[in-house]
DNA sequence: CGTTTTTGACCGGCGC
DNA sequence: GCGCCGGTCAAAAACG
């Protein structure tokens, strides 16, 4: 485990690093081409599908460069076999090739729209808060309408100035499920165990609000990526798309289905309605919701199965067959389904060491339970 | 004694 | 303008 985590690691900082770089060459090329053509961008360079982003971490905003140059200063080839380093690079490179096919603004409309989300955690707990690895300090607590639980506010306090914020509030229909709801981007780094969860949140709020955008290249986007996170995660994801900020809502307290994992089928839902917009409340997360979400996501995963099929036959375009197969690749890897569900789950459950006794509910969503649903 | 939590006050947005 | 509501502030209390 410590060994994939460290070449997961590697393989991040390296497309880091040279995301980076490709970003500023390109910026540097389209300032050129508007400097000598005046109109005209290239349409070719346009690419939809370049919503996607791949960076893990990328809730830690002003010092991805530092982080990633440090970790890129460690020669990290000697550490790998020359095939296995050849493979990661290869997917890399498609990574890279696939990212640099973005367009600058899109991106950073993309961006600005992810710093805005928020990201909703659902998970069985008994303790107050779920451990996510980062010092918060409480600054109110509200009773929430609508909810006999009150709702309690924290802010991140691992460093000054740290934007973050997390509102915590019970279910009202199932008061062991814990509803935590971040926003902002932390301005520091952060400790493994809260990178665990800071990366994955931030990883599906870029997958699931890619797929929010209203074009079948975005559905698409989900679909490989959404497989891929939700059946190593074991979860169910949701977006709220209405105003004023997008809500992602992860769902870490269902069982998965064995066999939808296999197919890959991973429940992947998108509500269409707009009630939801504070549904981090849990008034408004609860059974209608699910019910309604689980209809539309019926339709989503037909759509996204057929969709699937025909990219990997006939892809529309070249870009897009890599990032299928990256993705498939990625996701067919027992090893990196193994890292990512340990991961979730050792923040999940077993962070609760702090309060003595960690769950006593035994329920199917502890962590052995989905370590053992994506194994 | 420094830090964190509690809790009522305050503020701004929104609908009427 | 008024009331409601969600979110934040800050003084007091609690904690270690």
């Amino acid at each position: 485990m410590i060994n994939e985590n460290q070449q997961l690691k590697e393989v991040l900082s390296q497309v880091t690093v040279k995301y980076n770089a490709l970003q500023s060459h390109f910026a540097t090329m389209m300032q050129q081409n508007q400097a000598n053509e005046g109109g005209g961008v290239g349409e070719d360079m346009v690419a939809p599908r370049s919503f996607m982003d791949l960076s893990l971490g990328a809730l830690v905003e002003g010092d991805e460069n530092s982080q990633s140059s440090e970790e890129g200063r460690r020669s990290d080839e000697q550490s790998r076999s020359p095939e296995e380093s050849h493979e990661q690079a290869n997917k890399v490179q498609r990574l890279n090739s696939l990212k640099n096919s973005a367009s600058n603004n899109i991106d950073q409309a993309t961006e600005a729209t992810i710093r805005k989300a928020r990201v909703s955690v659902r998970a069985r707990s008994e303790a107050p808060t779920i451990a996510d690895g980062c010092q918060w300090r409480k600054y109110g607590q509200k009773m929430a309408k609508g909810n006999p639980c009150p709702r309690a506010y924290y802010r991140c306090t691992m460093a000054t100035g740290c934007p973050v914020r997390k509102q915590v509030q019970r279910c009202a229909e199932d008061r062991t499920i814990l509803i935590t709801t971040y926003e902002g981007n932390h301005n520091h780094p952060l400790p493994p165990a809260a990178m665990a969860l800071a990366s994955t949140t931030s990883s599906a709020a870029r997958m699931l609000l890619s797929g929010s955008m209203p074009s079948a290249d975005g559905l698409m986007n989900s679909n490989f990526l959404g497989r891929t996170f939700l059946s190593c995660s074991s979860s169910m994801a949701t977006i709220s798309a209405s105003a004023p900020f997008p809500t992602v809502s992860l769902d870490l307290t269902q069982t998965p289905d064995p066999l939808q994992l296999q197919r890959g089928g991973a429940p992947f839902q998108i509500p269409f309605m707009n009630h939801q917009n504070q549904n981090f409340t849990g008034q408004n997360n609860g059974l209608g919701l699910y019910n309604q979400s689980k209809f539309s996501g019926l339709q989503m995963s037909q759509y996204l199965e057929a969709a699937a099929g025909a990219s990997s036959q006939q892809g529309p375009s070249p870009s897009s067959a890599s990032l299928a197969d990256t993705v498939t690749a990625l996701a067919a890897d027992p090893k990196f389904s193994a890292v990512l569900a340990a991961a979730i789950s050792s923040v999940l459950g077993g962070g609760n060491t702090n309060n003595g006794n960690s769950n006593i509910n035994g329920s199917a969503t502890t962590t052995s339970d989905n370590s053992n649903g994506n194994n």
